[in-house]
RNA sequence: GGUCCCUUCGUCUAUCGGUUAGGACGCCAGGUUUUCAACCUGGAAAGACGGGUUCGAUUCCCGUAGGGACUACCA
């Protein structure tokens, strides 16, 4: 958002410098994800592992510079000395640092470390504000590994300088790297980027989030029906405010956002604020798209199948059916009743109101909505000739309406009846009102 | 343990020293009513605690408690 308001590039970077995490499938759900979720990447995607030489040129720089040396401690060693620093309470400094190239050993494994200065470190970052460390609580932090490899603090700084990135927005979990990659900038004596440091999401008990809460990837909410345009503007909201404003299109979203509205503490996930904001994204949304996303759950809801008569009902109703629903799932439920087939299956309560008098009543109505003129055959009509049948007979429209819903939709969820009869279409109506007085009678 | 950060209704948040502390989700009640929803109206619901500073603190400062992030040859 912040790059679209500004007229900036949003770049997609594969930070893949561990070779023994970044999985060929890991990298596509990420990708996939985000093009669901409506994130287009400006330009080719980057592979951070392609840019190792930049790394390693970066780190031999540094050590040029003085801002950096080999440190020849064999894994053991380098352990006891960790152990040593963490029980006095201070950060890791190799006996290498203060040697120079002479020193260095003809072979031997080494790693390169970034000779953490003197001082203290202060960054200002949009969201958290002014925040300083001492110098000395930093680790004197592994740049190229044993193996020549770049490790993430090293690739992240020289790849933003290289890619020319302005503006470091990031997950809070990055707010002490901020102090530490400031640091190799200077080193390297480059400009620091601005930093913004947004706050992590948490499960809806508060805790760190985990798969059991949500920290799943976007497939996951695209499978419970939830659509990229409410999911977006779902987790927009959570932890970021532009005054009382809920529901934003994604340009509005654009237009209003800005750093300063996000705030600094974690937000919990709330499903049922998820699923409201998705309804009313739904209900904006346009019918044929709804219809599409939707496809898949209509589906699931009709593992028998449903006709192209069927659906061109569905697609007839979209109106209807938006409101309704607060995820695809929903659109699927709410178009059961025209989506299943005869003769359709009378259950639960609806069972007990196609019983004794009622069988006459339907009886009445089939008679009565058989002589309707297709002309005729649309909800204002409908509903003038269901009320003057009740009326007529000196009881309440319930005594009717019930058995009537219960014979054309068998208990599932249903909007009004004269629309239901409407969007049957009277061929389908009269046929099921057939169906359940030969199974009643 | 150490370093850094955070703390307003159940939840997400507004408030930038003076407000009946506002909105949204959820909840409750009423309306509508032919199912399930949706919708409309109304309602309950909050400044973690303790000290300061100030004429006045939710707001500024300190402490306590609670929560979080980090603490790798991971990213």
């Amino acid at each position: 958002l912040y790059a679209r308001k500004h007229g900036g590039q949003f770049l997609l970077r594969i930070e893949d410098t561990d070779k023994k995490r970044s999985t060929p499938e890991a990298t596509a759900a990420i990708i996939e994800g985000l093009d669901w979720l409506g994130l287009k990447a400006d330009g080719d995607i980057v592979y951070q592992s392609q840019n190792a030489e930049d790394h390693v040129k970066a780190a031999n720089d540094l050590i040029a510079r003085g801002n950096g040396y080999r440190c020849y401690l064999n894994a053991e060693d380098q352990a006891a000395l960790r152990e040593i620093s963490k029980t006095e309470g201070r950060a890791f400094r190799s006996p290498w640092r203060e040697l120079g190239a002479s020193d260095y050993p003809d072979g031997g494994d080494y790693v390169v470390r970034f000779k953490v200065p003197e001082g203290a470190t202060q960054i200002d970052d949009a969201v958290q504000g002014s925040v300083s460390w001492q110098n000395s609580d930093f680790d004197d932090l592994i740049l190229l590994r044993a193996d020549g490899s770049p490790t993430y603090m090293l690739a992240v700084v020289v790849d933003d300088h290289n890619m020319g990135i302005s503006h470091v927005i990031r997950g809070d979990d990055h707010l002490i790297n901020a102090g530490r990659q400031s640091l190799i900038y200077q080193g390297l004596g480059w400009d620091v980027p601005e930093f913004a440091h947004v706050a992590l999401i948490h499960g809806p008990d508060g805790k760190k989030l985990s798969k059991r809460h949500g920290a799943l990837g976007a497939d996951a909410y695209r499978d419970e029906g939830y659509i990229p345009d409410g999911l977006r503007n779902y987790l927009m909201k959570l932890g970021w405010a532009s005054g009382d404003r809920e529901i934003f299109t994604n340009e509005e979203a654009i237009e209003a956002f800005s750093l300063s509205g996000i705030v600094k503490s974690p937000a919990r996930l709330d499903f049922e604020k998820m699923a409201y904001v998705n309804g009313q994204h739904i209900a904006m949304s346009g019918n044929d798209y709804i219809l599409d996303a939707a496809m898949p759950f209509l589906r699931a809801e009709n593992p028998d199948g449903f006709s192209d008569v069927a659906l061109a009902r569905v697609k007839a109703s979209m109106d209807d059916l938006k409101p309704r629903s607060k995820t695809l799932i929903d659109i699927a439920k709410q178009a059961f009743y025209l989506t299943r087939h005869r003769p359709i299956p009378i259950t639960g309560k609806a069972k007990k109101s196609v019983k004794g008098d009622a069988i006459l009543r339907l009886s009445d109505l089939h008679i009565l909505l058989e002589g309707v003129k297709d002309s005729q055959w649309l909800p204002e009509p409908l509903q003038a000739r269901l009320t003057e049948y009740a009326e007529s007979q000196s009881i309440g429209f319930g005594k009717v309406g019930q058995p009537l819903r219960a014979a054309l939709t068998g208990g599932a969820p249903s909007p009004d009846l004269a629309v239901v009869l409407y969007r049957l279409g009277k061929q389908e109506s009269l046929g099921r009102l057939t169906d359940c007085l030969e199974t009643f009678k």
